[in-house]
DNA sequence: ACGTCATATCCATAAATCATGAATTATGGA
DNA sequence: TCCATAATTCATGATTTATGGATATGACGT
């Protein structure tokens, strides 16, 4: 991840419809959604939501598959670690003490996870 | 952290300068920087990069302690992982196989860390 | 008090971004 | 082939954002 997919990935991430539909579909996991599910869960027209999605999908965030008339997107998962890790990068190697309590904080709570 | 502040530290983090000057600040951890050395490295001007330092700080994601006649600038741990918490909300909590290597990978190999 | 250095703020202009409506492509069923 | 549905693409106007110059604040040394 170099800066300037970094730069796209979080500039798609910083409008309220696709961070919303990104954290749907990251809670939807493989499952994924289809288009038309998601901007019925968001209220939003379909061109503004599939213009919007374009923009994840240009970022590297989500995923998509035609199955019949849907389209389905799911979060793609090494997009939002390449962002992540680049936004840590120096933090690991240069201070852990900065970086460790934040990944604690981040991993799962009393065994819920795994 | 709700919806409005990953908003505004998405948005914060989605301009070069600002990216560039956070991830310093992510490397230099406890020790921060003036915002004079930040201007310096990322060579910009200095009502350029003021602005862009402020709108870090209202993002939450940067503090900064006057020393005498410079200001110091700190990356915000708990903003930081208020941002990441949220965009990983219900990642970890529905859907465990998705969010476990992300994290893993994200945490330091080989006990680098800590 | 004065000069100077380090930052911040104000203001105007240039540039990027967003939601919308209209038109378009692609698929599946009759 | 025709129609309905799912989704995308395009052009536009409105809003937001970034930048640079000038100016202001605040702190230090003399």
């Amino acid at each position: 991840m170099d800066m300037t997919s970094a730069l796209t990935a979080f500039s798609a991430l910083s409008q309220q419809t696709r961070l919303e539909a990104f954290r749907l579909l990251v809670t939807a996991g493989d499952t994924g959604m289809s288009a038309g599910d998601i901007a019925g869960a968001l209220d939003v027209r379909q061109n503004t939501l599939s213009a919007n999605l374009s923009v994840l999908l240009q970022a590297g965030l989500v995923r998509n598959q035609r199955e019949g008339r849907v389209i389905r997107y799911f979060a793609d998962t090494d997009g939002m670690r390449g962002m992540l890790g680049f936004l840590l990068e120096d933090c690991c190697g240069g201070q852990p003490e900065l970086c460790q309590p934040l990944i604690e904080d981040l991993t799962c709570r009393e065994g819920e996870c795994a």
